[in-house]
DNA sequence: AGCACGCCGACT
DNA sequence: GTCGGCGTGCTC
């Protein structure tokens, strides 16, 4: 390719900036930039006035915009790609199919190690000498500044003890008194480890001898040579001197001297030095696990074989406990052994758990591990290990679908009915599962969507043939399914043998499974003390100042919080409205039946798992860990506890409030309801010799949904619920698209709302737009909601085109000049 | 998204 | 007469 004039060209680059607008920027390659510059490598680059921020290459070419000048790009940051070109092809499909901006989906898939950050710099103008020019303000800030070689906007502030100064600086800036300069700095940094090893000249037994004898009269360095050849015994092979010894071991112990360490340094006995260690290290690699598979596990792989060959995606449906995951295990071995990448997808919670243990034990170092609970630099590290084929097989969340593999063989999603793996906010509102189907598919790799519960989609493919399907019905060691119960709420309350929220019988039951000691897991949907307080005279309730929904009442925290936005609120001791003091709680979650258990059960050992306990990195491990040390009898938890726990020794669940879940006001509550409450279930009796209990409480004890629970039928669930589905236009037999209109009055937000569904309706006919309606929880952060749900039928309409007017007349509405500030959150395919 | 530019009220 | 409020529009 090169040629004479090759020196000639100038090169241009499109450029993917991480800012919502949507298009590519064309910047000017500085020559001497040309012959490295690649596509998918990080650039810097002015944008707008002041602002410097990295860019990632889209493409290079040597077409010179006609509309405008070119700015030159600043700074060349990666010498390879750090973006793979599958990768932009799926960014661009993730922005088109969901729509959003490009831009977005880059800043999601960036972890923030990757992105850059500038920050300005303020330094003394040394020319000037107008000093008489100033205010007393600013000529004190500029003598400080002129103490400092440069400074960032937050020292200065710091420095002069004001909070905001950025008005003076920029008076500064005008009168040319000081300068701004944009300092760019990378943010991941590598985990160093300090080492310490002995020069070559000392790695032989005779000098080693020679050292020994004159560090006699010299305890304290002797010392530290003993020490060191304890750990690392050079006398018997040398090689090992090479890897050297932390230097942390040296100042572990009062009786070695750091400086006694620095004079063997400096007389050439030792050296120090770095190395760059992985953060992974401390997840134990144990002993290699053989894994035996059962002979239903070992028809499912071959199956799953078969099915491979001819269909893209297969949907593995294997009951809870059947042991899905070592038919995982062998599929990936055989994905890698060919030479190929795999990922595994796990929804957030699952992945803190014994699987990632068990994954680790197989696959040792070669497995990287995506999770949001890792800081940057962890997933920094990911990041740069697929690239540079250290990782060939990566666990992960949800956006671990953007990590930058180029030959993927395998993608596996585990319990592919999450609703986790949909993003809600911010945009890309994407679906994890549904965007590893697409980007199996570029890379020619296979899908493999495995549930014991399938979402109804995939289910349906799967049935309708474009899927392939493979079942286990077993499970695993033949365990047996739990035994159900059903207690009556409605009657135990007109008998009066309820305590509150216990049913004698689930009582009971909890008093003798505690004296069997055998461990409890209660699960209740709901978290904090209880979803309001009310005043019983006037009735008044508590309510978010910026929501339309009731505050809960936390009892720890001693505050009303509002679970939409955050707000909290001192606990009134008396009511608010009418001053009386008969202000009760009302209703319950988590830590009402944590504070119950206290009382009911005093000699058990309660534990509650939701939201609020788990917060800190290690919490939801360190609740998991005692409970299976059995340290803990009852588990108390929100949907956390219902999924990837499996305990040997948890004989018994309990649910509370089944309804409020059957009864959930959506269109899926039936299909939810059956995946929550057998997820839970699961969690009993995993052991062949004892099955398990689940106790249900529900007012309402003959409900059909129930019935299918209890007796596993998905099917069951599945024929029933599809028939609805098709009547009444939901999916899978329609796509959904949700648009939000968000106005602070409400008015506003209710017109826009109109107008924008009369001119979606204007095309699309009446009965494929509902709405606009407010949803449930009408004003969220003071803003009013409005929204429109657009039903479009998968054979029949040209998603592609529907979804480019719905865009259209959304730029519209938003460029209407009557209707000013309206937000609109489009949602694709939202759950 | 930021950030600058621009047009109207409460202060030296 | 100025400072500064946040509306509007642009960013290669």
């Amino acid at each position: 390719m090169t040629s004479l004039f090759e020196d000639e060209i100038t090169l241009f680059a499109d450029l993917i900036l991480p800012v919502p607008v949507p298009r590519l920027f064309t910047y000017r390659v500085p020559r001497t930039m040309a012959e490295m510059i690649k596509v998918g490598a990080r650039v810097i680059v002015q944008f707008g006035k002041n602002r410097v921020i990295t860019a990632v290459v889209a493409n290079i070419h040597s077409n010179p915009p006609a509309q405008y000048q070119a700015k030159y790009i600043l700074e060349l940051l990666d010498d390879e790609p750090i973006i793979t070109t599958k990768q932009l092809e799926l960014f661009n499909w993730v922005s088109e199919y969901y729509l959003c901006n490009i831009g977005e989906v880059l800043n999601v898939a960036l972890p923030a190690g990757l992105k850059i950050t500038s920050q300005s710099r303020i330094q003394h103008n040394p020319e000037f000498d107008y000093e008489e020019l100033l205010t007393d303000q600013e000529r004190f800030i500029l003598d400080e500044i002129k103490k400092h070689a440069t400074l960032s906007y937050e020292e200065v502030a710091r420095l002069v003890n004001q909070t905001n100064i950025t008005a003076v600086i920029k008076s500064l800036v005008g009168k040319r008194a000081i300068i701004l300069f944009e300092e760019v700095k990378e943010k991941y940094k590598p985990k160093v480890v300090k080492k310490i090893r002995l020069t070559s000249a000392f790695v032989s037994e005779k000098s080693l001898v020679e050292l020994t004898a004159s560090l006699d009269k010299i305890p304290k360095q002797q010392d530290i040579l003993m020490r060191y050849l304890s750990h690392v015994p050079v006398y018997n092979h040398a090689d090992l001197n090479q890897k050297g010894l932390d230097k942390s071991i040296f100042s572990q112990d009062d009786g070695l001297s750091d400086s006694a360490l620095q004079t063997l340094i400096k007389k050439g006995v030792f050296e120090q030095f770095d190395i760059i260690v992985s953060r992974f290290a401390d997840i134990p690699l144990g002993p290699p696990a053989i894994v035996n598979l059962t002979e239903s596990q070992q028809t499912a792989f071959k199956e799953i074989h078969e099915a491979f060959s001819e269909k893209e995606v297969v949907l593995l449906h294997g009951i809870t406990g059947s042991g899905k995951t070592e038919v995982y295990i062998e599929l990936i071995k055989q994905a890698m052994e060919s030479g190929s990448q795999v990922l595994f997808l796990l929804p957030e919670i699952a992945l803190t758990t014994q699987i990632v243990v068990r994954l680790r034990k197989v696959f040792g170092d070669a497995m990287g591990i995506y999770h949001s609970k890792f800081s940057d630099n962890e997933r920094v590290e990911v990041w740069k290990g697929i690239l540079d084929g250290k990782f060939q097989f990566v666990v992960g969340v949800r956006s671990a679908i953007f990590l930058p593999f180029d030959n993927l063989g395998l993608i596996i999603v585990d319990e592919e009915h999450e609703t986790s793996y949909k993003q809600h906010d911010p945009a890309p509102r994407y679906h994890a599962r549904d965007v590893a189907v697409i980007m199996a598919y570029m890379h020619k790799a296979k899908t493999l969507l495995g549930s014991a519960t399938p979402s109804l989609e995939s289910y349906y493919h799967a049935r309708s043939g474009r899927y392939g399907l493979v079942e286990i019905t077993q499970r695993f060691g033949n365990a047996a399914l739990p035994t159900f119960v059903l207690i009556d709420t409605k009657k135990e309350k007109k008998q009066k043998t309820m305590k509150n929220e216990f049913s004698s019988v689930l009582l009971q039951h909890l008093e003798s499974n505690l004296n069997n000691k055998e461990q409890t897991i209660l699960f209740q949907n709901r978290r904090g003390y209880s979803p309001y307080m009310q005043c019983e005279e006037c009735s008044w309730i508590s309510e978010c100042a910026n929501c339309d929904v009731s505050l809960t009442y936390h009892m720890k925290a001693r505050e009303l919080r509002c679970h939409y936005c955050g707000h909290k609120e001192e606990v009134p001791r008396t009511c608010p409205a009418c001053g009386s003091t008969r202000v009760k709680t009302i209703g319950y979650g988590t830590e009402k039946i944590e504070e119950e258990l206290h009382l009911l059960l005093p000699a058990a050992r309660v534990q509650r798992m939701d939201f609020d306990t788990t917060r800190a990195k290690n919490a939801y491990q360190q609740i998991i860990q005692e409970f299976e040390e059995g340290g803990t009898d009852i588990l108390v938890g929100t949907q956390m506890v219902s999924k990837g726990l499996d305990f040997d020794n948890v004989s018994m669940v309990g649910i509370f409030d089944a309804d409020r879940i059957i009864h959930f006001p959506e269109f899926r509550a039936s299909e939810r309801a059956f995946q929550m409450l057998t997820q839970v279930s699961g969690r009993a009796g995993r052991r062949a010799d004892k099955p398990g209990k689940v106790l249900i409480q529900t007012a309402n004890p003959a409900q059909k949904i129930l019935e299918r629970i209890i007796q596993n039928d998905y099917t069951g669930m599945y024929d029933a619920e599809i028939v609805e589905r098709e009547q009444y236009h939901y999916p899978p037999f329609t796509r959904l698209i949700k648009i939000t209109i968000k106005h602070i009055d409400e008015a506003t937000s209710k017109r826009a709302a109109v107008a924008l569904a009369e001119k979606l309706t204007a095309n699309l006919g009446q009965s494929r737009v509902l709405g606009p309606e407010p949803p449930l929880v009408e004003r969220v952060r003071n803003q009013f909601l409005f929204d429109i749900l657009i039903k479009l039928e998968r054979e029949k309409i040209n998603f592609k085109a529907a979804k480019s007017f719905i865009q259209e007349k959304v730029i519209d509405i938003l460029t209407d000049k009557t209707i000013k500030g309206v937000h609109v959150v489009i949602d694709v395919d939202c759950v």
